[in-house]
DNA sequence: ACGGCACGGGG
DNA sequence: GTGTACGTGCCGT
């Protein structure tokens, strides 16, 4: 029988692997084994000593290995510790690692992911086709075509009874599996519930809030109700812990994960792969990361890289060193940021410009570290002190003896996604399969870049990210200089991006850029006008934040209001209706004649926020938080918004958001000042100026370079309020 | 004037 | 298990 590797995971109690694999007669649970093994590199008498001292603690499944113990290098004699029981090789490693220090003896292999360990010895992968009873491959992981698991789905929807944030005491109000709703008493609901999900047999189910909300509330009611709710195929769900994090420059709230055994739960509001790229996304990275499906979905990209890297260095011969180092430690700035000047910026004219062309590199830094062998193991490597290979304006040296471990697995990553493009470009029905995948794999080559500068990744290393960035700017200049040769006129550049002006060939442009860089340079498009905007503070020009126009009708935004998660939607709107007007215009002078009229799109917000009708929900702002209520320092909306929460017994973690419509911005009390989103009723006074304000504010962010900034607007508001009061004295 | 605080990026 | 550093702008004191 032939099935598909559906889920995986230990069970710790019997020391066995649990794999789900889903066959045309439904899914199948099969029970595997491994036994795990760490590794140990000591000296030679160290080793001898060491054997003794675990098998006086009873370990006596050891023996000597040859593994590679870094990138690099050639394999060495280590020593192979057995782990029977699963629990156990955590607090094992502790107590070899409290033997001695670094300088005695180093441990691998320590934290691989039990599933990781299972698949990399049976040769299988998540998202694979095995055959069973043996559970033996019947698939090759880097297949482009391979054929996709016919992966049965419902969507699971719960609302609660009671008003303002739902919590557990709420009673159940109903819930909704697809299209069937169960109501009535709360114990039938679930009763139907489970004989709902038994029945239909889903492989996979869907929430929104499933992890943070939905799922421990359900079971929260169930408990209540003594009755049982077994979401899964098997029994017990496996959660985890919700936590704060740092990351990408800001704290995040992550809650704990709800997963189920032998069916999928991807709660879509936590799971940015599942929704940047969907269910093919998630189903490419899972077959290339060999991590299982539910538990891949909860993860980020970069985990998913972090995962290929280390499965290509075990397939190698390597053994993984223990990371014990905890993310405390943060960064100290100097000597390091000295060398980093990251993306490269051409200073952008501000100003709108017509016929402009934008050129952007496909995957820049991922084909950077291609086409450079930019790996750990191979910038400043020791085989080739005198390699000809070298790093722009750093000089580093980089290896000329063999492919690096990174640029290994980047490679078919690369190539899927150029192939997925052009089988997407063909048309068909798979088109959005193949648009999912690629932007899977996007994410994927992003947050490779961004791993090697990160401290705690298993294959990170500062001089890779040193590297690739000076590798990009000499890129852009040169490219940036070929366009001035062709008489090309360059607006912006930025990173892997140039905005470019001139009567000349793009394309036998970009042909010569793809030839000399050996990354393709492709055209994004011709625009009809595009504006770059100022920088508020200097007064030149901003390095993200313009808008423009296609020639096809389109726009393309960055870094304004619009694009901003904390910006209102009636200021989203506000732009959103000023932009669809001066799209109207097809060049410079026509633009510049829309400018006065976009002014009437504003006047008419303007006049309805006055007017005290607008929707309250419109008005609402959302901020994220990045610290517990009692640790912000400064009073201001957000806090505010937090105690009113607090004030009514709920707390937000770092990372969660607030919402809030501003009632009184100048009040100095929380009531007084805002209402949190969960409070509103829908017919509060809202702060009317404030919002006039923010009005103003999104339209001149626009409008600034064309004599409308902040200042001639909130004078021409005056202006007109003034003329207005006449006219009603008159 | 200055520190606290939050946001974007890429398709 | 969690990409980086940085520019930017608003707000409160």
């Amino acid at each position: 029988m032939i099935g598909w590797v559906l889920d995986c995971y230990a069970d710790m109690a019997e020391n066995r692997m649990v794999t789900w694999v889903r066959t045309g007669q439904g899914a199948v649970r099969v029970i595997g084994d491994v036994v795990p093994r760490i590794y140990v590199r000591a000296s030679k008498d160290r080793l001898e000593k060491l054997i003794g001292d675990l098998a006086l603690i009873g370990v006596r499944d050891v023996s000597l290995v040859r593994r590679r113990t870094g990138l690099g290098e050639r394999e060495r004699e280590v020593l192979s510790v057995a782990v029977r029981d699963y629990a156990s090789i955590q607090p094992l490693a502790m107590t070899i690692d409290a033997w001695g220090d670094h300088h005695d003896h180093l441990l691998y292999n320590v934290d691989l992911r039990m599933d990781q360990r299972y698949f990399l010895e049976k040769g299988v992968f998540s998202m694979g086709m095995v055959e069973l009873p043996s559970m033996t491959s019947r698939d090759s992981r880097l297949r482009i075509d391979y054929q996709v698991p016919p992966l049965s789905s419902v969507d699971l929807r719960v609302k609660t009874k009671g008003v303002g944030i739902p919590t557990f005491d709420d009673p159940i109000a109903s819930v909704a599996v697809n299209d069937v709703v169960l109501d009535g008493p709360e114990g039938s609901v679930l009763e139907q519930l489970q004989a709902l999900i038994r029945e239909e047999d889903p492989d996979i189910i869907y929430t929104d809030k499933g992890d943070s909300f939905y799922l421990p509330y359900l079971q929260r009611r169930a408990a209540e109700q003594g009755v049982s709710l077994e979401l899964g195929r098997d029994r017990g769900e496996r959660t985890s812990r919700g936590k704060s994090f740092f990351t990408y420059g800001r704290i995040v709230y992550k809650p704990p994960g709800h997963k189920l055994r032998g069916r999928v739960h991807i709660d879509r509001e936590s799971s940015f792969t599942f929704r940047e790229s969907g269910l093919n996304g998630l189903i490419e990275l899972s077959r290339l990361s060999m991590i299982p499906l539910q538990d891949l979905s909860r993860l980020s990209p970069g985990s998913a890289i972090s995962a290929m890297q280390v499965n290509e260095a075990v397939r190698t011969g390597h053994v993984i060193l223990w990371k014990k180092n905890r993310p405390e430690d943060f960064k100290t700035a100097g000597a390091l940021i000295a060398c980093d000047r990251g993306g490269f910026i051409y200073e952008p004219r501000v100003g709108v410009h017509d016929g402009v062309w934008e050129v952007d590199f496909f995957s820049l830094y991922p084909s950077i570290m291609v086409v450079h062998n930019i790996s750990p193991e191979t910038v400043m490597c020791p085989c080739c002190p005198r390699s000809s290979l070298t790093v722009p304006e750093l000089g580093y040296h980089i290896c000329e003896k063999g492919q690096g471990l990174v640029p290994r697995v980047l490679v078919p990553i690369l190539d899927r996604r150029r192939v997925y493009k052009e089988l997407r470009k063909q048309g068909g029905q798979r088109g959005e399969m193949y648009d999912q995948r690629t932007k899977a794999l996007k994410w994927v080559l992003v947050t490779c870049f961004g791993y090697t500068g990160y401290r705690n990744a298993r294959f990170g290393r500062i001089e890779c990210h040193e590297s690739i960035t000076a590798f990009g700017r000499d890129i852009l200049v040169r490219s940036a200089e070929l366009a001035e040769r062709r008489g090309f006129d360059v607006l912006h550049g930025i990173v892997d991006s140039l905005w470019l002006r001139g009567e000349g060939s793009i394309a036998s442009y970009c042909e010569e850029v793809s030839r000399e860089t050996e990354i393709p340079l492709n055209l994004e498009g011709r625009y009809s006008w595009i504006v770059f905007l100022p920088s508020i503070s200097t007064g030149v020009g901003a390095l993200n934040r313009y808008y423009g126009r296609f020639e096809d009708g389109t726009l393309k935004l960055r870094g304004i209001a619009v694009r901003r998660r904390d910006t209102p939607a009636l200021v989203e709107d506000l732009q959103q209706d000023m932009l669809a007007h001066l799209s109207g215009a097809g060049d410079t002078p026509s633009f510049l004649e829309l400018v006065p009229s976009s002014l009437e799109v504003m006047d008419r917000y303007v006049e309805e926020v006055r007017s005290g009708t607008v929707d309250r929900g419109r008005l609402v702002l959302r901020k994220s938080i990045s610290r517990k209520l009692e640790e912000y320092v400064q009073f201001n909306d957000s806090v505010a918004a937090l105690r009113q929460l607090h004030d009514r017994g709920f707390e937000l973690q770092p990372g969660q958001s607030v919402e809030y419509l501003i009632t009184d911005s100048t009040s100095g009390s929380s009531w007084q000042r805002v209402r949190a989103a969960p409070f509103l009723e829908g017919d509060e006074r809202y702060d009317a100026e404030k919002y006039v304000d923010l009005v103003l504010r999104g339209a001149a962010e626009l409008l600034s370079p064309f004599g409308r900034g902040i200042h001639e607007l909130r004078a021409r508001d005056r202006e007109r309020g003034s003329k207005h009061r006449q006219e009603r004295y008159v």
